[in-house]
DNA sequence: TTGGTGACGGTAT
DNA sequence: TATACCGCCACCA
């Protein structure tokens, strides 16, 4: 078979990227998810969510994407942070989010 | 084609 | 509690 370009898996791949945004959308003002979260959702490994975030996550909210412990890279905390005060985002005292009070499921939507 | 890299996560020291 | 290291896996040069 003349190896050409498999439609089919880029197509896959830009599903894939639709579903990660579409989960960011899906996360409620003042609330937070985490990569690994998305990643259980969506099927992959959390660096995965991240890239894929890097590459088309400007026209979503993903601020509201956090890392495991509730921070974030010191350049996007300090883009973040005013969205988090105008949305009432429970935040520690080390300017990280309050995982356990503000953590929503993606998978229990809860 | 091969190698390096990363908006991470978990475990070990 | 903080730092270091490895695993994962697709994307980019």
């Amino acid at each position: 078979m003349v190896t050409g370009p498999d439609l089919s898996a880029e197509d896959a791949r830009e599903r894939y990227v639709e579903s990660v945004l579409t989960v960011v959308e899906q996360v409620p003002p003042g609330r937070v998810t985490s990569y690994g979260a998305i990643a259980g959702v969506v099927g992959s490994g959390p660096r995965r969510v991240g890239n894929v975030l890097a590459r088309h996550g400007a026209p979503v909210p993903w601020w509201r994407v956090v890392r495991a412990d509730g921070s974030l890279p010191p350049s996007h905390e300090e883009n973040a942070r005013p969205h988090y005060l105008d949305e009432g985002t429970p935040l520690r005292s080390t300017g990280a989010v309050d995982m356990p009070a503000a953590f929503w499921d993606p998978e229990t939507r809860e």
